[in-house]
DNA sequence: AGGACGGTTCGGCGGGGACCGAACGGTTCG
DNA sequence: CGAACCGTTCGGTCCCCGCCGAACCGTCCT
């Protein structure tokens, strides 16, 4: 029994193996923005070759992490599915605090940051002062309960109900769940139902992206409905 | 902004790295079971020359996945909070999938296997068939809400209360967590009630540790309790 | 058809890191 | 005190892997 290496040891450092590379690292969080991107986006981001990047979008993909899609002489990658976008997530939670030397270098980066602190998705749910706002709300109404964990309360369900967007269980995948947004340092609605709210509010206008980034902002209609349907202070959204 | 390579990146990676060795994730999934590991026993467990294991440590704590603390000549490492224990957790969970060649090789394994399978720590919560019956069992009265998130009900509150086992709200960690059970597969609960009741079980004599590995084992004194407390069948356990 | 473009393959280079054994310092026990 | 034991440091070896440029293949556009 000396040397019961548990039989998981190998995979486990086989899949931290594959984010352990920082042009990975880079991929994986650019991707966090939850689109497809192509592999020449990905290697101008990350700043190196197409071959090299060509290998690591081979090994990402052989370890289930990415999932191509082949159109034309592209090859777009996105992140697998929710599961890993919330492992890339979690990772990159836990490294945040190191957060060093935080200011931004140019006016341009202050601009963007100040976007994507407003505002953005992660992955497939809203994130930034935003997502906080929204998930504050629901808090506050008696939407979701966060005190005792993370749970939509049965008000909750009707308020979806009652705002038209369906939210279909789809396999194991929690209907709400917390994420730990890196800039706000808390909890913010994910799972199905951040998911489905925040494909609605891009679908009817309430939020647009802005270029090609994953900011995102709310449009005057967004606010007129955020503030109707969840009391929302549209300055606050400034 | 071609190059725009996210500041997190390599963090992200230098954290994924620590894991991404077969040794350390060795111990790291050791470390699993909560409890406090010498560098000898981590080094026999892991099959390498205590050298070798001793630089391994270093970087482990350095890198701030593990706390040490040094007794004699003996220098105890356990991991550093309930956030690497769920990190590791989540990584090991997203491997098991692919748990091919799973069949035990030999009769004590096999033993050992089904004794972890019944019932373990994970961490500093109850896991295996245990953990997952306590999880149904508060779930079924009406104590844990599931099916929208992961919290806890007020009449689980109650019970908390009613039972004598005090939550005290330590920091951001959250009262109810689901903890996805990799020999289960199925979440069962973790966070501040998770561990206050793996605590209690362990205190009051509900379970003992078999032997010194992190699998337990539910007493007469444990099964009339959680019989009557949540009306587990004690067969159920067995 | 021809040229531009996106992606892949291959050879070669260089660096980082995992591993061991040997030697050493501290602690515990006889 | 000396012997056993735990852990660390150091030198040295070896292999893995990330990187590039060049050549190549397929697709799209004119």
């Amino acid at each position: 029994m000396t040397t019961t290496r548990d039989a998981t040891a190998p995979g486990l450092a086989r899949l931290a193996g594959l984010i352990a590379d920082e042009t990975r690292a880079a991929c994986l969080l650019a991707l966090l923005d939850g689109r497809a991107w192509t592999a020449g986006e990905l290697a101008r981001h990350a700043g190196v070759a197409a071959s090299t990047l060509s290998e690591h979008l081979g090994k990402l993909v052989a370890g289930g992490l990415l999932a191509e899609e082949r159109q034309g002489r592209h090859r777009y990658v996105r992140l697998a599915d929710a599961r890993v976008a919330q492992l890339v997530e979690e990772l990159a939670a836990q490294v945040a605090p190191g957060d060093a030397a935080r200011r931004p270098r140019t006016l341009r980066e202050a601009g963007a940051g100040a976007a994507m602190a407003r505002g953005r998705t992660c992955y497939d749910h809203l994130a930034g002062r935003l997502g906080i706002a929204v998930t504050d709300a629901f808090t506050a109404r008696g939407l979701l309960r966060q005190d005792t964990g993370f749970a939509l309360t049965d008000a909750g369900l009707d308020w979806f109900d009652r705002a038209g967007i369906r939210l279909v269980r789809t396999g194991r995948r929690p209907l709400a769940r917390a994420c730990l947004d890196w800039t706000e340092r808390r909890p913010h609605l994910a799972g199905v139902a951040g998911a489905a709210l925040c494909r609605h509010a891009l679908d009817t206008g309430w939020c647009v992206r802005i270029g090609s980034e994953r900011a995102v902002k709310v449009t005057a209609a967004g606010e007129e409905a955020l503030s109707g349907l969840l009391g929302i202070d549209p300055v606050a959204l400034r």
